[in-house]
RNA sequence: AGGCCCAUGGUGUAAUUGGUAACACAGCUGAUUUUGGUUCAGUCGUUCAAGGUUCAAGUCCUUGUGGGCCUGCCA
């Protein structure tokens, strides 16, 4: 396949330019997690970009974990990182691997190398390695240990594999050029002495390869063919083609780099991120707040909609910041279609249908979804109390607004008209309760007359209810750029106090019997998801994007 | 400042590779609507600057400006 059928980027032509060329006949691609956090919206878009491409051109996708700093990685990263790809979606097949696999082999390498008189074992202390090492604008100075002989480096490195010298005591590096202006090409180092469990080859190892001299190998041992990775390895590019150069590795791959993704309102370094749900401003990586993947799952989001946010934030070269926004279209595009809809009151105000006996009850019927009939329907209990969301009615409405006021007729959604007879305040003014009198030839939502009614609102039976915990999330943080703090201050103080907002509510009746494998919207309110939190006692929800909402923003102003 | 990279509406991404700048999101207006949702229609607004090459430049060249990355025994 020379076409592919999504739209153009520049990593597709070069693509299409090699299997033009010959260069390749089919395409292999790879995500390289290091398994030492969780994974977020901006893997998530390497995700789809590695996999997408290995889809749609029908080749290879490998997930491969580069595990070659055991002070910093865990299992528990290997499983989370796994789960969350086997959410999105990213299927890897047979195609696990691990960089620690290619331990023996890389440290065979390495003795290639210094065979080659191109890697030397360094005494220097990492003190001692900076200074040598020169600054952006001055050249370094070699070390004093370069020009060892083969046979000692040989000697040397060995006995470092053996366990003979401390943690730190030594490394090996690469042989270059210390007067390079890319710092990376100045000696890099090769291996350093660690001392550590791994937690895979156990305590099989005590030197471990660093990220460079993994990397490149690692891509060419298992035929990756394009090896996409962001902006910061750039200045890590020629070394990484340096080690392809000298090594007789069983392929070439071609290192190419993208903007990583960055959002508004988000932040994603794993560094802040740990910071985050160590210090507690989260409850934890799952967090719905979270941009993690399992945040954001928890959050209800689907893959569906993250596909198609990835697809719709593109592929080039330049930082770029995605509004938040993009993310909430793509979900309620996707949730739009497929939700189940109920009505479920928030923040309850009682309504006394004043012309309706106490001991009334009657049901109505309201499809699912208003626009396909083939998702069924539910029924709805009205009886003489019931509640309505607070913000539905004001005591003094602008003449825009549509909603309930003294005096003014709307419509309970699928039930009848009820117009607003009173208003009932405690001691300190504020409404405690509203009487209504509805229109018994409303019944069904319509009347004869054919009168319109402008405003429909949602509501809920007093008595016939299910009790829910509704929690209700806004950004995380309160700035776009969470990072604008005056001075020295911290991202911190961008935080968001009312980030999260835990509401009793009420839900209609059908609540019990749904069935929650559907995403739901909750009318007039918003896409909501059932939370792991919830039990038979109690159901929780979160909700995972508010529905657009134009009156608030013209009554804003 | 040594090197490398980047620069297209508010935000992203395109532009048959030198040939009329477009799509989406956001914003705004209106219509429809038993969700102030959805849908539909419309609207706003763009090539960092200056030179150069050319019949023709968003695209090529030069310089400038602005931004990003790089001085871990992290990845």
């Amino acid at each position: 396949m020379s076409e592919a059928s999504k739209p153009k980027n520049f990593i597709r032509e070069i693509i299409d330019a090699d299997l033009e060329s010959g260069r390749h006949t089919t395409i292999v691609t790879r995500f390289p997690p290091e398994p030492n956090g969780y994974l977020h919206i901006g893997h998530a878009k390497s995700i789809c970009l590695n996999h997408g491409l290995a889809r749609d051109y029908k080749g290879r996708f490998h997930l491969r974990f580069d595990d070659t700093n055991p002070a910093k990685e865990s299992t528990e990263y290997v499983e989370s990182i796994q789960a969350d790809l086997r959410w999105l979606g990213a299927d890897w097949g047979e195609n696990l691997f691990f960089a620690s696999n290619y331990f023996e082999q890389l440290f065979e390498w390495a003795q290639h190398l210094i065979r080659e008189g191109h890697a030397f074992v360094c005494d220097l202390s990492a003190e001692q390695m900076r200074e040598y090492r020169g600054t952006l604008t001055e050249p370094g100075r070699p070390s004093p240990y370069r020009e060892r002989s083969v046979d000692e480096n040989l000697d040397l490195f060995r006995r470092m594999r053996a366990g003979e010298f401390a943690t730190g005591a030594k490394v090996l590096r690469a042989k270059i050029d210390m007067g390079h202006p890319n710092l990376n090409m100045r000696d890099p180092i090769l291996y350093r002495i660690t001392h550590a469990h791994h937690h895979r080859t156990g305590d099989q190892w005590c030197i471990y390869p660093t990220y460079d001299f993994t990397h490149g190998q690692s891509d060419a041992i298992e035929g990756i063919t394009h090896s996409i990775c962001t902006l910061e390895f750039e200045d890590h590019r020629p070394l990484y083609n340096w080690f392809l150069e000298h090594l007789p590795t069983p392929s070439k791959p071609r290192q190419i780099e993208f903007a990583r993704l960055n959002m508004t309102h988000t932040l994603t370094s794993k560094r802040k991120l740990l910071q985050l749900v160590e210090e507690g401003h989260v409850s934890g990586w799952d967090d719905p707040r979270m941009p993690t993947i399992s945040g954001i799952r928890r959050r209800g989001y689907t893959p569906e909609s993250i596909h198609e946010f990835c697809d719709r934030v593109g592929v080039a070269r330049r930082n770029n910041t995605i509004d938040l926004a993009l993310l909430e279209f793509c979900l309620r595009q996707d949730l739009e279609e497929r939700s189940l809809r109920r009505m479920v009151v928030l923040d309850p105000l009682k309504v006394v249908i004043t012309n309706l006996p106490e001991d009334a009850e009657e049901w109505y019927e309201g499809p699912n979804h208003p626009a396909n009939e083939a998702m069924g329907s539910r029924k709805v209990a009205l009886t003489r109390e019931i509640y309505i969301d607070r913000d539905d009615f004001m005591e003094d409405p602008p003449r825009k607004f549509f909603r309930l006021g003294p005096g003014r007729e709307v419509r309970l959604r699928y039930a009848c008209y009820i117009t607003c007879t009173e208003v009932i305040k405690d001691e300190a003014g504020n409404i405690t309760e509203l009487r209504a009198e509805m229109d018994p030839e409303s019944r069904g939502g319509s009347t004869p007359d054919g009168r319109k009614v402008k405003g429909t609102i949602h509501w809920v039976s007093a008595q016939i209810n299910v009790p829910i915990e509704a929690r209700l999330y806004e950004n995380l943080f309160l700035k776009e750029d969470p990072e604008d703090v005056e001075g020295d201050g911290s991202y911190l103080e961008n935080l968001n106090p009312d980030s999260l907002q835990v509401v009793a509510a009420f839900g209609e009746p059908s609540l019990r019997e749904t069935d929650f494998s559907l995403p739901v919207q909750f009318e007039r309110k918003g896409y909501f998801a059932l939370d792991p939190d919830s039990d038979s006692e109690q159901l929780v929800f979160n909700r995972s994007v508010s529905l657009k909402d134009s009156w608030s923003k013209k009554a804003g102003k």
